[in-house]
RNA sequence: GGGGCCGUAGUUAAGUCGGUUAUAACGCUGGCCUGUCAAGCCAGAGGGCGCGGGUUCGAGUCCCGUCGGCCCCGCCA
């Protein structure tokens, strides 16, 4: 610290160097041991908490309890110190009266955050000074003695629930940001959803296996996180984006019902719903079909939501993946409103409008949305929806306001009053809603429409609040084409088995394929997906064909699952279920970084642990690697 | 790879057209105070504006670059 107040004498001046040297000497812990009173810190000795803090009740009244846990706040009226003493489970307040000497002399010394013990007689508060905001609010502890187990430094933000702290540094001290009430209750409603799911599904028959974390890059799907084997140079282990082939050759070996909560691994950009790992709830079942599983996991789905006091009545709704993107523009659904999408390409591909003819007569589609009282809309929200439309590849927003004067709108020149016509009978548009059109691929008008369903639907609070709305997704389409690579890829995964109905149009019409897939969608949020696995090794190797991967690789890739399935492999399917994006829903949580104790930021770092980071040349060395491109790291601290 | 928003005491924010010594609240420190629970009252300490350049007589304010956080597209089931 000396050198650094020289260096800031030499460039800043003599002002500047006197106060660098009285921060440092201010922050130097050392001379802060020395120069402060260090409180006297006691052991915890042969005390026993006799219970948490907020499970002190007036039935307790008279008696003698010691508790143990943090001071949450200390108002000290000179006379009277009232503590607030927090542990997992609430508040109680102590009363140290002035009375009490020695004990009452060191509360006074009490700060935020101090762990302390305390021996106290459970007491009813004076009439008036009741707290109803408080469970423990009709009594308070008279303390007798005290312990302090611990001191705390001042905190870099308060705990408590009403925080309004900068993410970075609620991240950086993340044990302080999980002793907040509101964090604690969501993990600790986390834990009750996994023992549920742990007992309903070894009740139904489900054995919890364990399968590697060191596994075999596989090519398809995301990009894998890899891991340098030291043994075998060269080599490479991948952490499992899912326990996949595991838990299919765990039904090979006759397991018959298997089930997981395991982390997942992900190299992927990440979003507010999405973490590089995460955690499903996985599991696979032998000799079923797709009723079977949507029928078991229907079961678990309203145990867990029972830890969260709803009441669910399975079966829940079933839709198509067709009927989903047709009538939504997505394949994960928000059904808790409606402003549904209404399909016009039929009755305007004749039309002299130019966008839309064009759009219809190359295999595209005309859609629409009617906002109702949605010509209230300004100017400037138009802009924001066309923008809108544009990031998700619409070249342009036609819209169109049914006013009292009739059309205003910048196409209403290019549609023929028939045409209008029949715009408005299939949308229903009346005067004073608005029209939004989509006229492109089907792809991209749907998507375009169903992102500006959405985001109109939150503009005009047309999403209720409360509620759980279902839905299974079912009858996905197996293959799309990579434009990019010029092949076919597997929508779900290349384990899926086609409907049986459609297996004979593999080879003329693969697009048309349905699979044996199904998701569940939660309020518009995809929860859970899984399928029927291809269960006979010759079906398999014809998908793998189709989807381009030769003989050679994929007995490079798979081939111990492809022998696996030789050997008397029963029919069976599974799926698997987003643990962190089931508890955001259940808790309200605006990002699955709330319910997990120790997320990532968006570039994939941890801001606690400062992870990932540089290592030494020896470990390198190890694992035979070498860094081709260094990047500049700013020096830390 | 790309688009948008943000970065000023420990925290949350204000900071005008570029102009003296950068504001406030909460927190923190000290004092007073026997029924508070966001205790109250009084006093005080604390930052040079994420970082690095540039323009200027002068930059928290303007320009360029860079780092970090959040949201999104691409990517990802």
């Amino acid at each position: 610290m000396l050198v650094e107040a020289l260096r800031a004498f030499c460039a800043g001046g003599l002002r500047n160097a006197w106060r660098k040297f009285t921060s440092s000497v201010r922050s130097c812990r050392i001379f802060k041991h020395f120069m402060e009173v260090q409180t006297l810190l006691e052991r915890l000795g042969d005390w026993k908490r006799s219970s948490y803090c907020a499970e002190v009740t007036a039935a307790d009244i008279g008696k003698t309890v010691t508790l143990m846990g943090w001071v949450q706040r200390r108002r000290d009226h000179g006379g009277l110190i009232f503590i607030d003493l927090r542990d997992r489970a609430g508040l109680v307040q102590l009363v140290f009266n002035p009375d009490a000497g020695e004990v009452h002399a060191r509360a006074h010394d009490l700060r935020s955050e101090f762990v302390i013990a305390v021996k106290g007689t459970v007491g009813e508060r004076p009439v008036g000074t009741e707290n109803p905001f408080l469970k423990t609010g009709k009594v308070e502890v008279v303390a007798k003695e005290l312990k302090v187990l611990n001191d705390s430094a001042p905190l870099p933000f308060m705990i408590e629930d009403d925080t309004d702290v900068a993410e970075t540094t609620r991240l950086k001290y993340r044990y302080l940001d999980l002793r907040r009430a509101a964090l604690q209750k969501k993990l600790l409603l986390r834990h009750r959803v996994a023992m549920s799911t742990r007992n309903y599904l070894a009740e139904n028959g489900f054995i919890e296996m364990e399968t590697p974390v060191l596994t075999k890059s596989t090519p398809e799907g995301a990009r894998d996180f890899l891991v340098p084997s030291r043994l075998t140079p060269g080599s490479f282990f991948a952490l499992p984006q899912s326990p996949q082939l595991f838990k299919q050759i765990l039904m090979i070996s006759g397991f018959d019902r298997y089930f997981q909560i395991v982390k997942c691994f992900r190299d992927e950009d990440l979003r507010a719903d999405r973490q590089p790992e995460f955690t499903q709830i996985d599991a696979e079942m032998s000799f079923v079909d797709r009723e079977d599983v949507i029928e078991v996991m229907e079961g678990l789905i309203k145990r867990i939501f029972e830890e969260a006091g709803a009441e669910l009545k399975p079966p829940f709704p079933r839709m198509t993946y067709a009927e989903a993107v047709g009538r939504f523009g997505v394949d994960n659904p928000d059904t808790r409103f409606g402003l549904e999408l209404k399909d016009l390409t039929d009755s305007l591909k004749g039309s002299g409008f130019k966008v839309f003819a064009d759009a219809a007569s190359k295999g595209g589609v005309i859609k629409a949305l009617c906002v109702k009282n949605g010509a209230v809309f300004s100017r400037k929200d138009l802009d924001d929806l066309t923008e809108i439309a544009v990031s998700f590849g619409a070249r342009g927003l036609a819209w169109v306001k049914i006013t009292e004067e009739g059309w205003q709108s910048p196409i209403a020149k290019f549609l023929s009053d028939a045409e209008k016509e029949t715009i408005v009978a299939i949308s229903g548009a009346e005067k004073g809603d608005l029209l939004l059109f989509g006229a492109d691929r089907a792809s991209v008008a749907n998507t375009v429409l169903g992102r500006l369903r959405l985001n109109i639907g939150g503009r005009l609070g047309l999403i209720p609040k409360e509620g759980y709305n279902f839905v299974w997704i079912t009858e996905f389409p197996m293959l799309d084409y990579d434009e990019a690579e010029k092949r076919f890829v597997a929508v779900h995964h290349p384990f899926t088995a086609p409907m049986d109905e459609d297996l004979d149009k593999l080879d003329t019409e693969p697009l048309k394929v349905r699979a044996k897939a199904y998701d569940l969608v939660l309020n518009g949020s995809e929860i859970g997906g899984g399928s029927i696995r291809i269960h006979r090794s010759d079906i398999q190797a014809r998908i793998f064909e189709k989807l381009g991967i030769a003989k050679e690789e994929a007995e490079l890739r798979f081939g111990f699952l492809l022998d696996a399935l030789k050997f008397g492999t029963p029919p069976h399917g599974g799926i698997a279920f987003g643990l962190d994006r089931i508890m955001s829903i259940i808790t309200g949580s605006e990002s699955i970084r709330d319910v997990i104790a120790f997320p990532k930021t968006q570039k994939g770092t941890d801001l606690m642990s400062d992870a990932p980071s540089a290592v030494d040349q020896k470990q390198l060395d190890e694992i035979f690697i070498r860094v081709a491109r260094k990047v500049e790291k700013q020096e830390k601290a």
